[in-house]
DNA sequence: ATTGTGGCCTGCCCGC
DNA sequence: TGCGGGCAGGCCACAA
């Protein structure tokens, strides 16, 4: 579940590494290396070299690192967490295991002395992973900064509403939760098709789009809306009261209003 | 090119 | 008490 807002949580909490050096790579599950990266390949390139700095683009996590190294780019898919120097970004995580076991470990750096301390990603089911210089072009702009007439441009479209906001190519770091949150908060459908939006409607959208992602963010996680509590079965919309309906669209759980979304 | 589907991976929870 | 099945969703390969 990490989404965006767990991620930027992460990113700060990296920032803590910046200015540290490379001494060790460990890279025990090589399935978690992505686009034939290999734990020796790894640390070739990365040992001798200082984190010169953070960024994050929707759900990637960037280390830029120093002289002509690479830009190590972290996924953390579902259930992936970071720690640096033992302490986690984000206590509580939706649908992973919030156990603390060391066999879950896929990647860390290990940092040279006199700072020392590592950057560990544990994730228990493995849906994230580790390259070396990702395609960041093949991202959409990011969802806190996204302005009006993009979001225009990304409705342009017949799939459903939400599978478009989900759409990491067009417009990064919206996950299924904060998806239905803002949809509900815009009371939009997540069904209808994009380009079925009035122009008043897209306004709406991407106010509703910025805010909620702001929120979620100010709040700590993507679990944190004001939908979350009601997203399951029995639940009820906290604004009218009605039962909430749960579909599939666009391929992912969704929690809707049938009475105030359209 | 765009859009939709299935599968990856694992822990957890439910019902038997 | 054990076990099997279903479920969670970010991401990618693949199909239409």
């Amino acid at each position: 579940m990490p989404e965006l807002a767990e991620v930027d949580a992460y990113r700060r909490l990296a920032e803590e590494v910046v200015g540290r050096t490379v001494a060790a790579v460990v890279a025990p599950d090589a399935w978690y290396l992505k686009r034939g990266l290999t734990a020796a390949g790894a640390e070739a390139e990365l040992t001798g070299r200082t984190v010169t700095s953070v960024r994050r683009t929707g759900k990637l996590l960037l280390l830029e690192t120093s002289g002509d190294g690479p830009v190590l780019g972290l996924r953390f898919g579902m259930s992936g967490r970071l720690l640096v120097d033992g302490h986690a970004a984000v206590d509580n995580l939706m649908y992973a295991s919030n156990r603390e076991l060391e066999r879950w470990d896929r990647f860390a750096l290990v940092f040279a002395p006199p700072r020392g301390g590592d950057l560990r990603m544990r994730d228990s089911r493995r849906l994230g992973g580790v390259e070396l210089d990702p395609a960041e072009a093949r991202l959409g702009p990011d969802a806190l900064a996204i302005g009006p007439a993009a979001l225009a441009a990304l409705l342009e479209s017949g799939a459903p509403l939400k599978a478009r906001l989900m759409d990491q190519a067009r417009l990064a770091g919206v996950g299924n939760l904060a998806a239905d949150e803002i949809l509900w908060r815009a009371g939009l459908d997540p069904a209808r098709p994009a380009r079925s939006l009035s122009p008043a409607e897209r306004r709406r959208l991407h106010r509703h789009l910025r805010a909620a992602m702001a929120d979620l963010l100010a709040r700590g996680g993507s679990h944190t809306g004001d939908l979350m509590p009601a997203r399951q079965p029995g639940g009820v919309c906290p604004k009218d009261g009605t039962p909430l309906v749960r579909r599939t669209v666009g391929g992912r759980t969704t929690w809707s209003c049938p009475t105030h979304q359209h």
